[in-house]
RNA sequence: GCAGGGGUUCCAGAGCCUGGUCAAAUGGGCAGGACUUAAGAUCCUGUGGCUUAGUGCCUACGAGGGUUCGAAUCCCUCCCCCUGCACCA
């Protein structure tokens, strides 16, 4: 089978037939978005998930009639492309490889020099390479780009009325930032930085520790700990700076210094001091107020803190390995002019009585930990943040820490550290927890920005509004919509403007900042619906003015002219959205301000239905990166086809669970597919007389037109793709095997199968809608099926389960008698054994005693009363099952089975019933015979 | 720390809300067989243990308790794993 060909003939038939373009009409109208992409360089079979399930349910909503409007863009605001950009004029191998590997050409590589080139670049190959491959049903027309000038002007204007409504505020913010590109994020996916990701913003403690005329200053997150503090370490190989602060003069590394600077701090470098001319001497110690010494070490980062620690060896690991080694190091301590009798004699001081742990934790997980040097960074790592932990969570102060004794770590933390800069021992600096390198290569700092601006999520009413709202949507999953209103509570105010080489929209009451990418796409599926009117140029961006916005998306004012009016009945219509698709990063910030938006800016009736969480594609190393090590979706789509992909995604796993991408199992969709479509085709060549089997089929097939539809309904994408995909094969398989091959029938039952393959695997559907049901329309414009209005009965399965079981038995006693039988002899059981089931099956709940009173007080039953007991313990086990089936002829449907049986058996089959005088019964096997489990006799 | 999710049979993964038809769907793997020149294709059969002419019993759904006639499913305690946490969308 040719995929590729089967793939690209009926992309092109659906585009002819423009089945993807919505436009308002009288049908109800179902509206889905997926959460848009950013231009930050080629996708992954990752990032298909989501995509695939919009398409699956829109194209479900479509089949079942609804006029359904998907549309899709680009997040091209932001860093991504511009850096792309700077790396190609920089030369970059790393990129410009990355391009080759794609197959690009050096012309066009050299054109990227051009920003817009690399997001046009990646516009065309998102759309046309991507989306447009798997099948999508996307209204082309509707394509925009968060940096469309129209786009631009809709975000001014949802600024325009947030800051209306009170929503915008400014205040001091402390941000990443690099000193050549402004604003970057740390964040662990690296977009913006070359290193660092990982790091925590964290508000240090600096320890003052009066040195000469000036401080020497140690960064700490553990000012508890300043009572067990024995010496001071400073990094022989780091050059210091001496800096005037205030009116303090203090010590500390360069990048302390710069650091300082852009937290708002007056700073002034006076001159260098070279860390080895510290070492040997001593300082004052803050709290305690003793002089320690001045020891060398390596550990200390000049990036992290200040690049002085001070060393608290009884509680800190790499204080306490690197006052071991020091210890040990005779020849260091000699180029230091250091006593070694006098560094032995540094005494550890306990201080924190923690759980687990005696009076040293950190000598004990040194220990316990096997760490040997100072240089086992790995460990010395987790060993601190275990005793972090531990000590913040159980820890006791002990009866050596003055005020503070008793006092429990949590309090005593913030306690020592208020107190200490109250006495102007210490002060405060926001420092990263490891060093973070911009993409430009610069050392990113934390700077205080004093007139940040922020959007107000803290805002009481809003919050309270979007929680309420909440419980009205559609929120797949179920625990998501739990965890919503917490995650509204806990969502503060967002910082959403910021300055620098950024691409993005001017933010309308100041132009030199820029809106960020987070808050220019919260509001955005409404732009979709004037976006075609862009694209068409029926309307020019100049005259997207706040009069526009107001009357199309808030009803007020006049329409200037017919191309207004006509946009608004198009928002009017199509608003609110009904789903918002996307992965779970988005559970905790873009979803929450989605909403917050909607209900900030939008009237109630306009508020979102419903949001679609997805889940990942996992990778052998974790999560799919972006720079490489997944599957391209170009080379995945040659490989497995579209719609074994799409399947893989439906069928693998819940939508909301990750799952382990393994091209071995991608195959076996691929292989499915194939088997489903030689089913179909081998059972439409069939003919032949409408037999029981038929009833079977249709009874069955209606289960499984329920059960998918319940499903889809219910966003269960899962749960119907098996049952239409594997249910339906199942009972196929076994309807051709049993000798079905009635052509109505199995056309009827085709027909429906292929429609509710099409959302899944549409090409696929197509393909067999036309070659094998030959039919001259498309399957995807059909619709969905419902289940056939015949009268179906339990019974149906009942007896059919009736041959299976049959089978299996006649199976189970040939394996027992451990030899090849030559035939069998099936008694169905007597006349009244069959009535007595019945009996049973008719009640309402099994219940022996009702159950044995209505059994016996029938006349004709009456004459067994003896084997009654035991024959009723024996059904009551089947009541659930059979409850409430019809009753059915057990000889006759064994009877019209027998060649059945010989077909998989090999041997002839003689059906008895158990009263008939004449059988042949050598081994008196017919007397066991109950009702659905007749007796069996091979010979 | 804050918030959330989860531990099911060889693997993946349903079931759990709404307790009994659950030795537990489905897909894979594996074993055997069929068809084939052949197959990664397709089709059958099997896949916890013991036992048995189609049966029955035992052990099972992280561990331990509890509720119940009855628990993978409800309640409690404990252990372990995972995820997100804010100028990345």
């Amino acid at each position: 089978m040719d995929f590729k060909s089967i793939e690209a003939k009926w992309q092109e038939e659906w585009e002819k037939a423009k089945i993807n373009e919505a436009e308002p009409n009288d049908k109800d109208k179902y509206y889905l978005i997926f959460a848009y992409p950013g231009i930050s360089g080629y996708l992954h079979v990752g990032h298909m998930r989501g995509y695939s399930y919009s398409d699956i349910i829109t194209r479900y909503k479509r089949m079942r009639n609804f006029n359904v409007l998907f549309p899709a863009g680009f997040h091209a605001t932001g860093i991504h492309a511009v850096a792309i950009a700077n790396k190609i004029k920089n030369g970059d191998k790393e990129m410009i490889q990355y391009f080759k590997d794609n197959g690009l050409d050096e012309k066009t590589i050299e054109s990227f020099k051009d920003y817009r080139n690399v997001l046009n670049y990646f516009y065309d190959v998102y759309a046309n390479e991507y989306w447009k491959k798997f099948g999508f049903l996307i209204d082309w027309r509707r394509l925009t780009s968060t940096l469309h000038p129209g786009y631009q002007k809709f975000i001014q204007w949802q600024f325009r009325k947030l800051m209306q409504k009170n929503l915008l505020v400014q205040k001091p913010y402390y941000g990443a930032f690099c000193p050549n590109c402004g604003p970057v994020a740390v964040d662990p996916s690296e977009t913006d930085i070359k290193k660092g990701g990982n790091a925590e913003k964290l508000e240090f403690t600096l320890l003052k520790f009066k040195f000469g005329d000036s401080y020497l200053i140690a960064a700490t997150l553990r000012p508890e700990t300043v009572y067990g503090q024995t010496n001071m370490w400073a990094n022989p190989e780091v050059t210091y700076v001496k800096i005037a602060i205030g009116d303090e003069k203090w010590i500390v590394s360069k990048e302390c210094a710069e650091n300082l600077k852009y937290q708002g701090r007056d700073v002034k470098v006076l001159e260098e001091i070279p860390g080895k001319d510290l070492v040997g001497k001593t300082c004052l110690a803050p709290g305690i107020e003793r002089e320690i010494p001045i020891l060398p070490s390596y550990f200390p980062d000049p990036a992290v803190g200040s690049g002085l620690v001070t060393s608290v060896p009884s509680d800190a690991p790499y204080d306490y390995i690197a006052l071991e080694d020091l210890k040990k190091d005779e020849e260091l301590m000699r180029r230091f002019g250091l006593d070694p009798e006098r560094v032995r004699a540094i005494k550890l001081i306990p201080i924190i009585k923690s759980k687990g742990y005696d009076e040293f934790p950190a000598k004990e997980i040194v220990e316990r930990m096997g760490i040997t040097s100072q240089h086992d960074v790995e460990k010395l790592e987790q060993a601190t943040q275990e005793i972090y932990k531990v000590g913040f969570h159980t820890g006791i102060m002990r009866e050596n820490c003055g005020k503070y004794a008793g006092m429990r770590v949590e309090e005593a933390k913030d306690a020592v550290k208020k107190d200490l800069i109250e006495q102007g021992k210490a002060d405060t600096m926001y420092t990263f927890s490891e060093p973070v390198i911009c993409r430009c290569g610069r050392n990113v700092v934390i700077k205080l920005i004093p007139n940040q601006w922020f959007i107000k999520y803290s805002d009481p009413d809003l919050t309270e509004k979007a929680k309420q709202w909440v419980p009205e949507m559609t929120i797949i999953p179920e625990e998501y919509k739990e965890q919503l209103p917490s995650i509204l509570d806990w969502f503060d105010d967002r910082a959403c403007v910021r300055q620098g080489s950024w691409l993005g929209t001017p933010f309308p009451f100041d132009e030199k900042w820029i809106i960020e990418p987070i808050a220019d796409s919260t509001l955005y599926p409404a732009y979709y619906i004037v976006s075609k009117y862009e694209n068409e140029g029926k309307i020019k961006p100049e005259e997207m003015t706040e009069e526009f916005f107001d009357y199309v998306f808030l009803g007020i004012g006049e329409p200037k002219n017919e191309t207004w009016k006509q946009i608004k009945e198009d928002f009017d219509y199509w608003y609110p959205l009904d789903i918002n698709l996307g992965g779970k990063e988005h559970k905790t910030v873009h979803f929450p301000v989605f909403i917050m938006n909607h209900v900030a800016i939008l009237p109630g009736t306009k508020w979102p239905r419903g949001i679609f969480v997805n889940w990942w594609v996992m990778g052998k190393a974790g999560k799919m990166s972006k720079k490489g090590g997944a599957e391209p979706v170009t080379k995945a789509i040659e490989k497995y086809s579209v719609d074994a992909m799409r399947l893989y995604y439906s069928h693998v796993a819940s939508p909301h669970q990750d799952i382990f991408w393994d091209e071995n199992i991608v195959l076996k969709y691929k292989d499915a597919l194939r088997r489903n479509y030689m089913l179909a085709e081998s059972l439409i060549k069939l003919s032949g007389e409408k037999q029981y089997i038929d009833q079977w089929l249709l009874y069955n097939m209606n289960k499984h037109i329920e059960k998918a539809t319940d499903a889809m309904e219910s966003y269960d994408i899962r749960t119907a793709s098996d049952e239409i995909f594997y249910g339906i094969a199942r009972d196929l398989q076994w309807y051709k095997r049993r000798g079905g091959k009635h052509k109505e029938t199995i056309a009827k039952v085709l027909s429906a199968w292929i429609k509710m393959m099409c959302p899944f695997t549409p090409h696929i559907a197509e393909e067999m809608w036309h070659t094998i049901l030959k039919n001259g329309t498309l399957v995807s414009t059909e619709n969905w099926p419902e289940p056939f209005e015949e009268e179906f009965d339990k019974s149906l399965d009942v007896a059919e389960k009736l041959v299976s079981d049959v089978l299996s038995d006649i199976r189970a006693i040939e394996k027992l008698v451990k030899k090849k039988p030559t035939k069998a002899c099936i008694y169905t059981c007597a006349e009244w054994k069959a009535k007595a089931l019945q009996k049973i099956i008719s009640q309402e709940t099994f219940d022996f005693s009702t159950i044995m009173k209505t059994l016996a007080s029938d006349p004709e039953l009456k004459q067994y009363v003896k084997q009654l007991p035991g024959f009723v313990k024996e059904l009551g086990r089947k009541f659930i099952q059979y409850k409430a089936a019809k009753p059915i002829n057990e000889y006759e449907i064994l009877s019209s089975a027998t060649d059945f049986f010989k077909n998989e058996l090999g041997y002839d089959i003689s059906v008895y019933k158990e009263t008939d005088p004449n059988k042949y019964d050598p081994s008196n096997k017919s007397a066991k015979a109950m009702p659905l489990k007749p007796a069996i006799y091979l010979e």
